[in-house]
DNA sequence: GTGCCTTTGTGAACCCACGCACAAAGTCGG
DNA sequence: CCGACTTTGTGCGTGGGTTCACAAAGGCAC
């Protein structure tokens, strides 16, 4: 049996911290733009909203990168998150489904300033394919396979209606993809090994709903006297 | 000391499970369109992409809606989940900020579907003011205050660049807007009692590019054997 | 060099969530 | 009415994540 020693350089970054480090780097990116050297966990938490234990805890696992009595060089934690990460290389990226979100993914800053290159845009409808959005050419997606090969594509983002979803999945897995963004608001059917990540857009909503009601419903003390014979 | 006993209709609902009753809504709705009358745990689960035994466990936090031996029925689970998401009333929500991602979200079919009306574009740019988007005229921000109070909005999207965000926020809060989902890439920094969600779409395609390194660099097993000294 | 001050990194306790596995409860055929 | 079968609802063990609190470590003034 291997016992595993825990040592800084450890490589087993908890999922919670992994969702997290993109937060961390917003707000070092933010204060690297303002010129500041050096943060403390407690400044740096603070301009990303969470707990500074937390922040510090989640920072240890991808090494000692701080110094105590001063905190962390904002320059090197941006590095370090960055290759932590995977931001240091370059990814191409395809977007199938250039509706309305298809069409703001493309035109988000948001990805190309952190690595990621779009590197396709494909759609089924041929009124859309010739279009040019954010300097690209939409391919038809009779492509999807040809583009992924020729162009070195590792990550997928999935923004078909929800009907063409599964079938694209499938096509760009059997092309060798193995990282999926699903904008779809369906379950997608993958092998093992393959990663999938979803955004529901209005998923987001319906858990604000839930919590706006519960305010309206005689504000934020449990509502245990509901009358209980409702039963519809 | 108030001694909590456990029972059905308690209102208690974890965190966890209320984000995925959307989910399960989801499939539920998949199932009603085929007409499928009842639905056991199992099928369900498959089809919400978990585990049976979590949907049960889900589920029983709302009150006990199966019937041993048969499921559950999908039209009155689908009522007694919307009137818990409380998706059973009509939400006015206003989107701020209409460039791409404000336009797609106007546009998403998945809000009107659950009980979320739009019931107000609004941007800074006089550009885009007076443009007809999903039926609705774009008016300026200006008009955010009159907009929230005149149609009753209670949910504002920002959909803003970074740099206006946390003013819209302030204004939409000083409104009486207890509710917000932040598509801008900030922390917005709001006072109790005030719910914030935020998406950040490069945040998802972020944790897929630290897995998706972490399969080139050597496949699934742990990368223990990385070289130490590297050290920048 | 010494002592004080700041801040990190982490041990340890706590809490929530997940999932197994099973008893309870209901259906259905005969 | 009964017995076999199906499926729910949940008690309980396990594991991961969050937070507190503090010792260790470095900087800085003198």
């Amino acid at each position: 049996m291997i016992r595993r020693i825990p040592q800084a350089r450890d490589r087993g970054i908890p999922d919670a911290t992994v969702a997290r480090l993109p937060l961390y780097l917003r707000a070092l990116n933010g204060l690297a733009e303002r010129g500041t050297p050096t943060v403390s966990s407690e400044d740096l938490a603070l301009a990303a909203g969470v707990n500074s234990a937390k922040l510090r805890k989640d920072l240890s696992h991808l090494g000692s990168y701080g110094t105590r009595g001063v905190g962390y060089d904002v320059q090197y934690l941006i590095y370090q998150i960055s290759r932590e990460l995977g931001l240091t290389q370059d990814w191409a990226v395809a977007i199938v489904g250039v509706g309305n979100l298809g069409r703001a993914l493309a035109n988000y800053g948001g990805f190309v300033s952190r690595g990621f290159r779009i590197a396709g845009l494909l759609d089924a409808d041929p009124r859309v394919v010739g279009d040019r959005i954010a300097g690209l050419v939409v391919e038809h997606t009779d492509e999807l396979e040809a583009v992924i090969k020729k162009r070195g594509v590792s990550i997928v983002v999935i923004a078909t209606p929800a009907t063409a979803a599964q079938q694209v999945c499938d096509r760009v897995i059997a092309s060798g993809v193995t990282s999926i963004l699903n904008f779809a608001p369906v379950v997608l059917a993958v092998p093992d090994g393959v990663d999938v990540r979803k955004v529901d857009l209005s998923i987001e909503l319906q858990i604000l709903a839930f919590h706006e009601q519960r305010k309206a419903n005689g504000g934020p003390i449990m509502a245990e006297e509901w009358p209980d014979g409702v039963v519809m």
